[in-house]
DNA sequence: CCCCTTGTTTGCGTTTTCGCAAAGTGCAGG
DNA sequence: CCTGCACTTTGCGAAAACGCAAACAAGGGG
């Protein structure tokens, strides 16, 4: 695939708040060594386990990050919306990528050599404090799940995994907020440490009450307000 | 408590990963701005929702960070050991702690004011990179409990625990490894998203298979690759 | 030195969630 | 239009872990 393939819109990512307060020309520079890429629905940027050449920014689609365990179980660690970084693995002081990212819908990325990374953080004292503030969110987002892992139920797990998907990547339809991409009841179980099984009977039993619609690596949320009850009873 | 209690040994500091590389008169003027305090056994250096004003590194002691759940159940964060960063809250982009951290022994910390956050950061490329690491290694473990809770049984999830306590707190001893704070089953169970009587069960059937020895808040792992066969049963 | 608080052990019934199995069903590609 | 794969649903028995309850230490404070 060549740069080629894609433009690099500048105007777009300027906005971006991983660019925040970054001088024009800083910027102007760093998009110069960028490399946009193109990727199909389904193809992978980069597989767990393999030499972490570049690090990357998602200016369209959704990708999906899983991981696999030694016994290979696969868990989802997180999705990438437009506008995130990803795969910042020298960050984490890694030669190699922890996760596989998967294109959900047809998604276009720009990289940069990883070799860069240092470089681009000593010299852009600005996208630093960035880019830190972007780990820690991942970190702080990790908390959370761990919190709820440990704390809540299974029910109450999912209904806060979607909600919050409805939330990242959501679009309005009539019937509600329909989750923007394919995804299967076996991805959302990777996203709360259980089964497909029980994915799948909770959303049927959500189904019944009218609080979400289903269908093939579909999902509508049609009553937010309700799914927030099941994830927070209080009140 | 005032600065005096305690002299801050800049030698000792030199060391750490966090200030590797950095130029000894940029570390001076960092150390420089630092305030030093000795916080007793069971006292608290910050406590979770207070207004985040500084940031920390442990030069000695042991530290416990715990989160409440709205609904009152307590999670135990991490561990803070010897030399280790915390409470950067403002790399997380949040005003207020997001757990508290209470000293599981006699402990000495020095803290920086939370504005020079963003300075020491923007000033020091060489530690703004350093500290990025450590954040991200923040994460990697995040994502290897989130993994591990996500796909193992208890028994693996405590034995991981365990053994991760005893490598990064073990002192060795006659009867084997032992970890070098007080802990309770409580606090592993808070650890490994499980319940007191849980971790108990098992470490009494871990004592009489002669794996480990326990007491009042005392553990010691006295059979290292016995508890690494429970941890991780391949082979 | 005793008492009381805090932590630990253990039994038992209950609940949640899993795991297996088998039967539907939507959709893409031929 | 047909066919097959991938995804989904659902039932049922089994297992893991919880939650309650109650008894039992250990060690610090009076």
């Amino acid at each position: 695939m060549k740069a080629q393939d894609v433009a690099i819109d500048v105007s777009q990512v300027r906005n971006l708040p991983l660019f925040r307060q970054m001088e024009p020309a800083a910027l102007a520079r760093l998009m110069a060594r960028a490399t946009p890429r193109r990727v199909a629905q389904g193809g992978l940027v980069f597989e767990q386990g393999a030499e972490a050449v570049a690090f990357y920014l998602l200016l369209h689609g959704r990708l999906k990050v899983t991981q696999v365990t030694p016994d290979g179980q696969q868990v989802m660690v997180r999705v990438v919306h437009p506008g995130d970084l990803f795969g910042f693995a020298r960050a984490l002081a890694r030669p190699d990528y922890p996760g596989t990212a998967r294109a959900a819908v047809e998604s276009i990325v720009v990289g940069w050599p990883m070799a860069d990374w240092d470089a681009v953080v000593e010299n852009n004292p600005r996208l630093a404090i960035n880019a830190m503030q972007t780990i820690g969110q991942r970190l702080d987002e990790a908390h959370t799940r761990l919190r709820e892992m440990s704390t809540q139920e299974v029910e109450r797990r999912v209904a806060h995994a979607v909600l919050r998907l409805a939330e990242k990547a959501g679009r309005i339809e009539a019937a509600g907020t329909r989750i923007d991409f394919p995804i299967t009841r076996q991805d959302i179980a990777e996203m709360t440490g259980t089964t497909l099984h029980t994915v799948s009977r909770l959303l049927s039993s959500w189904e019944s009450q009218g609080l979400v619609e289903g269908g093939r690596q579909k999902l509508t949320v049609v009553d937010a307000e309700g799914l927030a009850r099941i994830a927070d009873p209080e009140d």
